[in-house]
DNA sequence: TGTACATCAGTGAACGCGCGTTCACTGATGTAC
DNA sequence: TGTACATCAGTGAACGCGCGTTCACTGATGTAC
């Protein structure tokens, strides 16, 4: 059958033809001038972080990576101790960009003219960027809080002054400021807060809540900034 | 230098000896009198959680479980359709035994005469309960909570009528009989109350707050059921 | 009570995979004189 | 302005590991007649 046979054939080069191309696409971007790369640890970090938004920490693989930066594997090691400082840095990438979307957030709004009304605007809306984040950038938000393989260095970005705790103990420190939380409730506010939206994030993306419906879902994240206001600005503790 | 040499090979042997005791001792918990099993399903979930017990998820390792169980590797396939079904049952007794220590840590309390304390008294126990096998039974925490390879059938343990969700929802249903919890806040309590524990813990256990000290630590968990039951006793929602 | 036979539950060896890491080596770059 | 030389940043191949899974096969068990 020589006609089926040609037929096959320029099936097959033209699926040859694609993966080349596609092969090729790859090498161009991230061809080089010179023998060395340049930004080797960006590169590298950049990929990485890439690979993380899609599957998550257990993505970020330093073979992948050097890999995508199109360079051998030893040429990482010039520049990362080994493979956990390569997830560290991006999980600094991703605790960034955490940060970013609350910071996004609250500039997005229409400030309000009422203090203690804006304060709670404030306070609600990091709340649903964080929220939005974790559901929509899964893959980010597990890296940036997976389990380190050695504990982590004290002050991380989290704690930092940028972080998404530092920005929530602002629009707390306003709070208490206009009136709308007692000074005394404030210490550890931000743990108790933090804690909440986000064993609700966990619990919707890998945990029993996972099965969590459109509609159900909505309501689990619609009530949780408002359950949390109330735990933290009821008058007499029961 | 022979008293060297020999002293050295009576250190090897008794090396040796140890390696050998050890290995003896593991064939013989495991031997077997016939050539069957006789419980393979079993002796390999077990012995699949005391793996998750010290090393959480990812020491869910199939082929380390038919060693323990003293059988080859292709005898597993024989019960499991394959590693994720085996890390599902592991998950499920690592519910069960969070389940457990909450429903035990019920009973050992002094119940109080006065109904509403009583159910304040079992609301902060299952939370305590929690955070207790979160932090000290680390491991099977993390696996009953890990993500799961295929999205979780629907009703799993946790939703089951002894689950660690059920507990809750009967400890809020009694809330609302004594009239501690309004009845219309009773819907979708439990997420609300579930995700301030959880997130707290996690966010101890893997997460930024690992590096919370003991009495900082011991602050936190002291203050999340206060501020859970405040988020939920609120009259009115500001 | 035997017996043929299907099925169940094992064996030991192997496959293929992809990983993190390391090896000895080399091209490129910067710097002291 | 040259030049020797240390150092930096790559190369390609390999190592060793342990995993999940599968292969062809076999011993043990239950069941119909």
């Amino acid at each position: 059958m020589p006609t089926r046979a040609r037929t096959l054939s320029i099936t097959v080069l033209v699926q040859q033809y694609d993966v080349m191309a596609r092969v090729m696409s790859r090498r161009r971007e991230h061809r080089r001038t010179s023998y060395h790369h340049g930004d080797l640890p960006n590169a590298l970090t950049d990929a990485a972080t890439e690979m993380a938004k899609t599957g998550g920490p257990d993505a970020v693989v330093l073979r992948a990576g050097v890999r995508e930066a199109g360079v051998s594997a030893d040429a990482a090691y010039r520049h990362s101790a080994d493979h956990g400082e390569l997830l560290q840095a991006v999980r600094q990438r991703a605790l960034d960009a955490l940060a970013a979307a609350m910071r996004d957030r609250l500039r997005s709004g229409e400030p309000l003219a009422d203090p203690v009304a804006e304060s709670l605007r404030k306070f609600r809306a990091l709340g649903a960027a964080y929220m939005d984040f974790a559901l929509r950038d899964s893959g980010l938000f597990r890296t940036a809080f997976c389990r380190p393989g050695k504990p982590l260095p004290e002050g991380m970005a989290s704690m930092s002054a940028h972080g998404p705790y530092a920005l929530l103990g602002a629009v707390l420190d306003e709070m208490v400021e206009h009136g709308v939380l007692d000074a005394a409730r404030r210490p550890g506010a931000e743990i108790a807060v933090w804690a909440a939206v986000h064993g609700l994030a966990t619990l919707l993306l890998d945990g029993p809540l996972a099965s969590l419906a459109g509609d159900d879902r909505a309501k689990a994240i619609g009530r949780i900034s408002d359950f949390a206001l109330d735990g933290l600005t009821v008058a007499v503790p029961s």
